[in-house]
DNA sequence: ATGCCTGCGGTTCGCAGA
């Protein structure tokens, strides 16, 4: 089984490139983030026909997150429950996985997530960030105590040390990179989670992020911002983990590029 | 030091992104 999340940059302008994507790597399971459409204007018809179940949670113009899935989803909710929010960041379902010879199968549930940029630190946009992680700090505590398979995946903004960008030095004074900013990705962490990708390798420079700015894909300038975290009872089942860089080649591609895992 | 590029809204430049 693969869940993967994918930040789209505009469902609109890359549908084309999803499709494409969800017939060759065939996840069973996607978060996406920054629709940038309201659920009217999602194109739900062309996802529908790959075979997936799909709930939304769209905003005009900015942020929006989806959950597709092969498997039935049963939306549990649309924002943090709790924090007041403006903005489409948060989406969250039980799958229920098949079980073995039309047994009822084990429940899954996924968080999809948006964190804010939080740029200019200090400053109100940052405040807004620090605050939308602590509310899903303690949502996950509660979420955890049900010990399901868990995952929650998602856009992070937050490079988690200088293993995963190109040049950590410029990231030092930025919202994705400050110890503030990594100190409080490490507090949800420590609640029993497990980076998937971190649990497969401690090498740097695997990066899901590129700026359409000055070359940088061409300079293999990138960030590692996009991630999977898994509860225990998930990641005691994972087989794998991939980044999909190629998609950043391609003609008019998002800035950021899916990362998945696979688990038994 | 700043903008570089892209998407959106709503008209064509400002805002947001990271």
């Amino acid at each position: 089984m693969i869940i993967a999340t994918f930040n789209v940059n505009s469902i609109r302008q890359r549908i084309e490139h999803l499709t494409r994507w969800l017939a060759a790597r065939a996840p069973d399971i996607v978060c996406l983030q920054e629709l940038k459409c309201q659920d009217e204007a999602f194109p739900r018809a062309e996802i529908e026909a790959l075979g997936y179940n799909v709930a939304t949670h769209g905003q005009k113009t900015f942020n929006g997150v989806a959950i597709l899935s092969k498997f039935p989803i049963e939306v549990e909710h649309r924002g943090i429950p709790g924090f007041e929010d403006e903005q489409a960041r948060y989406i969250e379902a039980v799958a229920s996985l098949p079980g073995k010879d039309g047994a009822p199968g084990e429940a899954l549930r996924v968080c999809g997530v948006y964190f804010p940029n939080g740029n200019p630190a200090p400053g109100p946009k940052y405040d807004y960030k620090l605050a939308f992680m602590a509310a899903l700090t303690e949502h996950a505590r509660g979420l955890l105590a049900l010990e399901e398979k868990l995952v929650i995946a998602g856009d992070y903004n937050i490079i988690p040390d200088s293993r995963d960008a190109k040049f950590p030095e410029l990231w030092a004074a930025d919202a994705l990179a400050l110890p503030e900013s990594r100190a409080a990705l490490k507090r949800l962490e420590n609640l029993g989670f497990t980076d998937a990708f971190r649990a497969t390798t401690d090498a740097g420079g695997h990066y899901s992020f590129w700026d359409y700015q000055a070359g940088a894909w061409q300079r293999n300038n990138g960030i590692r911002i996009d991630h999977l975290l898994l509860s225990p009872r998930a990641v005691e089942t994972l087989v794998e983990v991939g980044i999909d860089k190629e998609m950043r080649a391609e003609e008019k591609p998002s800035d950021h590029v899916p990362v998945w895992c696979r688990l038994t």
